[in-house]
This record gives C-alpha cells, sequence and structure tokens, in this order.
DNA sequence: GTTGGCACTTGGGCATAAAGAGTGCTAACA
DNA sequence: TGTTAGCACTCTTTATGCCCAAGTGCCAAC
C-alpha cells in the first residue's frame, strides 16, 4: 500500500491530535476538527490503511486510534509543522538568563530550569568531557604537608581540580617545578594523545614520579567518565500528563532518568552535527520514552547536550521550538564570554 | 485522661504493626500478635481512649486505627527501640565504602547512595556553608589575557573555584602578588569577619582594587548561599510504599524534594549538637512527610548534613540505625583523612 | 477492671445492566 | 472508482444492587 499524501495529512491530524488530547482519536473527530469536507466514513477507510501499514493501533476493537512509535518517527521527521515561540516564552528564556551566571554550568543550569519549566517535562544537560580538549596548564600546590590541589586547565575550562598527595619532604618549590614541567610537556596536545603517551616519558620524571603519575590518573579519571555531571530538572514533571496516572508507569520513568550513565549514553549517541536529535522510543530496550536534544558548543568544539526527555506522545514542536529558543541564547552568551579572550 | 504504662505499650504495638503493614491495626490483631493475655475488647476500649487523647484515629468507623501525627513524635521520642543492624546491612554499608574517594564530595555521595538503597527511601545531604570557616590560602592564576582563576581554600577544602576577570596589562607577577597579599590578610580569619572588615582595608589594595572586590565577593557569594549542591538519591524510592500509590501524592512529595532551598533549609535547622534529629511531618505546612538527619564534621566543625526523607510511616528504626551506621564509618574516613595532615 | 456477646457501620468485591463511543462492512450513489 | 450513509457489532465505562468480612462500640456479666 502506498502511503499517499493525504493519508499521510490525515496521520498528522491524528498525532496532533493525540498530542494535545491524549485521547485515541477517532475517525468523527477528525472529519470535525480538520477536514469537514470527508465523511468520517472515508477517513475511517484510510485510517484503517495507515493501521495496515503499522502507522496507527487501536487500543481496543471500538477506540479511536493511537500513533504508533513508527508513525512519531514519521512526524517527527516530515509530518511535523514548526511552531514559533510566542513573545512571551521568549520573554521568559531571556529572563531566565538574565542574571550574570558565572560559569557555563551555572548557565546550562539555568537552561536546564527555563527548558523544563516552558515545556513541563523533565529535561537534562551534560556537559562532554571530550579526548579531544587541549590542555593548556596544570597547576599544582601544596595544601597540606603531605597533599596539594592538582588543577588542570583547557583553554576553555577547568576541567579537573582534586587533591593528590605528594611526599612530605618535597619543597613547594620541587612542586612548582613538576607542575611547570608537566604543563611543557602538556601544554597544545590532546588529552587523548597524552594518555596514550610513551612510558618512557615517565623516565624524565623520575624525580617527580608520584606526582606525574597522580596527574596521568587524574586525566584518565576524566575522560573515563566520558561526561560530566548530568543536570536535571523537573523530574516530576511527568507526573503531569494523564499517560502517566499510573503508579507503574512513574517508576518505571523514574528508575529510567535516575539511571545517569544510561541518559548520558543517549546524550550522546549520533548528536555531532545534527542541530536537534530526537529520539523516539528507548530504541534498544522497550521504555517508551522520547528524548529531544541539542548540542552547545564554544568555537565549533561540541561542549556538550542538552534536552527534554518524556513521554512517546510529547509535545514535539513545542519543545523543539524551547530547544531552538534556548540554543540561541546559548549560544550568544558563550559566544560573548570568548570574546573576552 | 492520663496516658498509663499499658496505653503507651499499646501505641507503640500499633505504630510498630502499622510502619511495618502500612494497613490499619485493630484490636484483634493486637491481641494475637503482641498481647495475648489481654482480650480483644480490653485493648478495645485502651484503643479509644488513647483516639479521644489525639493518639489514633480511624480512617473509617469500621476500620483499625492508624497513628497521628502526635503519635509518631512520641513514637520516636521515647516508644521506639532500637535496632541493630545486621551483619549483611552492615557488610553493604562497608563495600560501598571501599573504592576509595578522591574528596568529601564523593564519599558523601557513596553515603547517600548506601543509605537510600538500604533504607529504600529518598536520600539527601548538604554541605554547611559556614561563616566559621577559616580561610587558609586565596590562589589567582592567569588564564587568559583578561581572565583569571581564583581559588579560595580552608583548612578543609577548596571552597571556591571562579573565573574573575583581570586587567590585561597586569602581569602575573602582579596577580600573584595581590593573590600573596589577600592570603597574609585572610589566612586564619573566619569568613564572616572576613565581609565584614572595614572599607579602610581596601585602601590598602588600591593598585588590586578590582581583584580585591571580586575576591571578597566570591566569599560573600559563599556565604549567601549558606549551602552547598543537595546530593540527593532513590527519588522513586517512594513509589515502593503503598501509602503513595496514588499519584497526586507522589505529585506531592516530588515536589517538594524538588524545591531545593526548602530541603537545604530542613536540614539545616536545629540540627546542631542533636547526634539524629527526627522530624516528622511538614512541621508548618500540611506536608506530611518526615526527615531523619545526622551531621558529619570533621575535628568539631560541622560539615554538613545528611538524611532520609519519606512518609510520615516511616521505619524510623531502621533509619536511625543505618544513619548511625554510615555515620560512624563516615566519621572515620574524615578523621583518616585529616591525619593525613 | 476484664470479658464475651451482639448489633451496627463501612468498604470491597462481584455480577448485572445500560449507555456511549467507535469501528467495519455493505450497498448505493456520483 | 472513490465516497457516503446506515447499521450491526464490540468493547469500555459507569451505575446499581447485593453480600460478605472486618472492626467497632456498647452492655451486661464475671
Amino acid at each position: 500500500m502506498k502511503l499517499s499524501d493525504r493519508k499521510k495529512k490525515i496521520l498528522q491530524y491524528v498525532i496532533d491530535d493525540y498530542i494535545s488530547t491524549a485521547q485515541p482519536v477517532s475517525s468523527k473527530s477528525i472529519n470535525e476538527k480538520y477536514l469537514p469536507d470527508l465523511s468520517s466514513a472515508t477517513i475511517r477507510s484510510e485510517l484503517a490503511g495507515l493501521e495496515e501499514m503499522g502507522y496507527l493501533s487501536q487500543p481496543h476493537t471500538s477506540s479511536g486510534r493511537v500513533p504508533s512509535i513508527e508513525a512519531y518517527k514519521l512526524y517527527v521527521a516530515e509530518l511535523m509543522d514548526k511552531s514559533k515561540l510566542t513573545g512571551k516564552e521568549l520573554g521568559k528564556i531571556k529572563s531566565a538568563f538574565k542574571d550574570h551566571a558565572d560559569n557555563l554550568e551555572e548557565v546550562v543550569q539555568n537552561a536546564v530550569k527555563v527548558i523544563s519549566e516552558l515545556t513541563d517535562y523533565t529535561s537534562v544537560a551534560c556537559a562532554a568531557h571530550s579526548e579531544n580538549d587541549v590542555i593548556k596548564k596544570v597547576e599544582i600546590f601544596r595544601h597540606k604537608k603531605n597533599q596539594a590541589l592538582l588543577l588542570i586547565l583547557t583553554e576553555n575550562t577547568l576541567i579537573r581540580d582534586k587533591f593528590i598527595s605528594v611526599p612530605p619532604q618535597m619543597t613547594d618549590g620541587q612542586i612548582a617545578e613538576a607542575a611547570e614541567m608537566m604543563t611543557k610537556l602538556f601544554v597544545g596536545k590532546k588529552l587523548g594523545e597524552i594518555v596514550k603517551m610513551p612510558d618512557k616519558i615517565t623516565e624524565e620524571f623520575d624525580t617527580y614520579r608520584d606526582i606525574f603519575d597522580s596527574v596521568m590518573q587524574a586525566i584518565e579519571e576524566y575522560i573515563d567518565k566520558k561526561k560530566g555531571e548530568i543536570i536535571m530538572e523537573g523530574q516530576g514533571k511527568i507526573l503531569n500528563h494523564p499517560e502517566y496516572n499510573d503508579t507503574e508507569k512513574v517508576k518505571n520513568f523514574l528508575s529510567v532518568i535516575s539511571d545517569k550513565d544510561r541518559i548520558a549514553d543517549l546524550l550522546f549517541t549520533d548528536s555531532d552535527d545534527i542541530e536537534i536529535s530526537i529520539k523516539v522510543g528507548g530504541e534498544d530496550d522497550d521504555a517508551d520514552y522520547s528524548l529531544v536534544s541539542a548540542t552547545y558548543s564554544a568555537s565549533g568544539v561540541n561542549l556538550g547536550t542538552y534536552g527534554v526527555i518524556g513521554p512517546l506522545r510529547m509535545d514535539y514542536q513545542k519543545v523543539v521550538s524551547v530547544l531552538e529558543g534556548v540554543g540561541k541564547i546559548l549560544e550568544n552568551l558563550i559566544k560573548d564570554s570568548d570574546e573576552d579572550d
């Protein structure tokens, strides 16, 4: 069977309607709301066709239709209208970023908050830990007799602060020297390269071997984690949506969003160049949720991903427009702070 | 009416039973489980007395009794038996702290996780930002032309890292000098004192006025926040408890624990010297939840609070024993790392 | 002060009935 | 050939009545 233009249009109506009402949609309601020129009987036969093609299904024999995962995928890919933010919403976004934030993390925190508020879904963000980050400086200074604070900086930010242990007999000057040596050795190099540096390099550092090892370990830990803290807002928003009136489903959803590793993985798959990526359905597993995400970056380097996670029946139009709106402002904010160089 | 010993005992049985079964408890079940020597009729009249005194209530005329908030308060204050952790639970706690953590925050994170797992409730923790913290060192070093990284350290930890702007023409040496001057001025002083330092001091810093102001501002911001990030684990645990099978209640609870400021306030009221503090019921507002919390400290300084938040019908015995167990291990861990001085 | 007995209240479970929503199918029509 | 009206059929939802089990409160007797 062919997916005629009319079928597409009808499918779009079904999904639009279902997204806004959360009720299975009937042939009659389509006829009344969207296609007064076509009888419900005709629409019925089209719906039957769409069902046969796997785009729709019926909860039970005598109920309206509900979109399938395939339908949602088609919807976000080509059916969905692009909507625009209202002035009010735009204003809300802007005012959320008004208070000048200290650092990127706070900015992202604000972003996540306003996204969750405007969309009424759970919003998440996560900084990317990239192997491609380039080290700018290694700083170490003594804090206690046998403890020192290690800082590792890239062009963009402070990627690691950690207390490491140092031999008590080592002088402050020696510690500084060690840090300087490492800065010289690492500066301009990518994290990924550094951890692969040949072992013989360590020979140069014979005197400061322990410190060197600590630094290498800190970098490795950073890369291994692959991602920073997950920032999340509006975990309870899901309860505002009627399909989650069942505690079992809520439990399920909460356990999904509690699994930080899983969320991070989701956020970081194939979101390379795509502006906004929409993942409908839990892909591999049977979880029925969707993730809409976008990335933020500075001078071409991907700094992280932010997005919205919610039910399959998500208001994709709104979510996409909110993410775009926030994205634009984020972009400007990051650019501004970069120009301070 | 007098609260006789027998009434107390019966009240304890009612609460014990209700905590473990989540069902209103009847005179008959008390007779069978706890007081075979007393007839159910006698117990009934005692229950009626307890109800009259406000400790019990009936969901409806012909159902068993349910404890009131007053009853819970009395219970945790004097009725409740102290229980001990099983070897298995103790083992679980210990193994949770096995992986040596980098810093205090990670340790607390582990603590919160294991508490939530063992108790099956939502667990929270929050570092205290104390005005009484004593500054040990101020470090500043240049990151970009007009940007420097400011670090403020106390005896215990790094309390603040922040990028501040610096005049481009300032040399690295000057920046270091400014940091040194401030360290000299601030070392050994409490944060609270520092922000109250007379304005004329700033005159000494005429050359480095901007930097000085940035540092003061950073300290003020730190104190103003009063508390650090809230660490939370097991937000969804509430769903494992039968009284939250209603999505409205879940929504309510989630909104309570989403309000970070409120949680922080709760964690930091009157938990000064009390070993373990139990707050039953939302005190002022009508929210029906309880918070059981304890503090962790290093050499007498309160570093923060951790605890459990859950329904009124909470297994207080278990929660208290888990918090105590975790507390002991935390204490040792913190002491150990202090001995590294 | 304690107890057994008994009347009374209430919620939960279950079957039945009726109403409502929607579909699929068929026959007729343009 | 596509569209439409009509109708029978299915399934869910809601209401209703009914009965049972669980508990209580009270009273009279011990």
